[in-house]
DNA sequence: TCATTTAATAGACTAAAGTCTCACAAGCAA
DNA sequence: TTGCTTGTGAGACTTTAGTCTATTAAATGA
């Protein structure tokens, strides 16, 4: 991206790993809100000029550092085998509330943070956001492909739902576990005909 | 609730509507991350302290402000002509997103100090998001008392599906519509079976 | 009237985010 | 080597949230 024209003295990459892991060390210890900018740059021993130089705001830098972390959060849903997309909704929703679990209160801080900040809001949307929405999307695709799922509906509003669902859980925070992923597989795929 | 032991000197009630007003005035003009808690007092003619006698926080008092003057913000919704559930699903929603969009700024930084706040999100969540989550439930129930939706369905979870959708197209900055008031009833209530 | 109680005002104080400056360090090219 | 460029470290500075204190104001009851 941003190619480096000539000379000048190079960033310091071990600052940058130092830096991330300090972040997410203080956030998990002490909670998001609880750890400074400061704070982070004297434990990872280096000026807090250096942490603005790479990010903009604790909000970047927490991302970065819980999605390295994570190994990106959560795979794509495997279709590839016998299972039933419905089968294969649930296991994923399953396997996301694991890993949002983990660090639920930081999450909520990011989202919380996004909302205060445009510019991190469109890169937390384009990087992190719509990519898991369109995970679902296509797998509700498939599904329709597969005749498991009618024609007539409507797999983007569906994933916003479901999306919407767990967004909605997190940040009034309810439970986000096995019991949830069910219901909301149960809503989409379980038709029961209008007259009971 | 909190009575009156004997006198003291009383609590200026045109201290809180100078400063509801100064905070929603200011707060809509330039946004509610931009204005300090100084200026809404000095706006309001009050001492910082009188403005923190009152409310807690920034939150608190925008919150308040907001809801007071919206008239509590959407009504629950009429069951009682000959509309079916499904139509005052939509208009409900349609009205709701009207409100939305007057102060949709405002009412994501609300959510947003709701996650850096535990206090304010007990009270948010309890006054005004359990609330509106509740209207919904029941008009699903009442669908399916008129067997217009069928009892196999889970009405709590489809509320929580309606307004997750809404919150994460709020907090993501997409249209709040009547496009999508129709598209969220229509996935509610237009069961296609299975095979097409 | 006078004591008591609670609110309001003004201003000091701390902690933190964010910006800025300046000296120094570490590369590059002539 | 010398200059150029860019990163780093240290710290000053501003703004704001939030807390705290002392003083004054407005009510009640004896």
């Amino acid at each position: 991206m941003t190619k480096k024209v000539s000379g000048g003295r190079p960033t310091d990459e071990r600052a940058s790993a130092a830096l991330k892991a300090a972040a997410l060390q203080l956030v998990r210890e002490n909670g998001y809100e609880k750890v400074s900018i400061a704070a982070i740059a004297q434990e990872a021993g280096v000026a807090r000029q250096t942490l603005y130089n790479r990010w903009n705001t604790k909000a970047d830098l927490v991302l970065e550092a819980v999605f390295e972390e994570t190994g990106n959060y959560a795979a794509q849903p495997a279709l590839e085998d016998g299972k039933s997309c419905r089968v294969v909704l649930e296991e994923f929703l399953i396997n996301v509330f694991e890993h949002l679990n983990k660090d639920r209160d930081t999450l909520c801080s990011i989202i919380a943070a996004a909302q205060k900040d445009a510019t991190f809001n469109a890169s937390f949307h384009k990087n992190f956001v719509l990519p898991r929405e369109k995970m679902i999307t296509a797998l509700l695709h498939r599904a329709q492909d597969r005749r498991e799922l009618s024609r007539g509906r409507n797999p983007e509003m569906i994933s916003t739902m479901i999306h919407g669902a767990f967004w909605y859980r997190l940040l009034n925070r309810g439970a986000l576990d096995a019991r949830l992923a069910r219901d909301i597989t149960t809503e989409v795929f379980e038709r029961p005909p209008v007259s009971p």
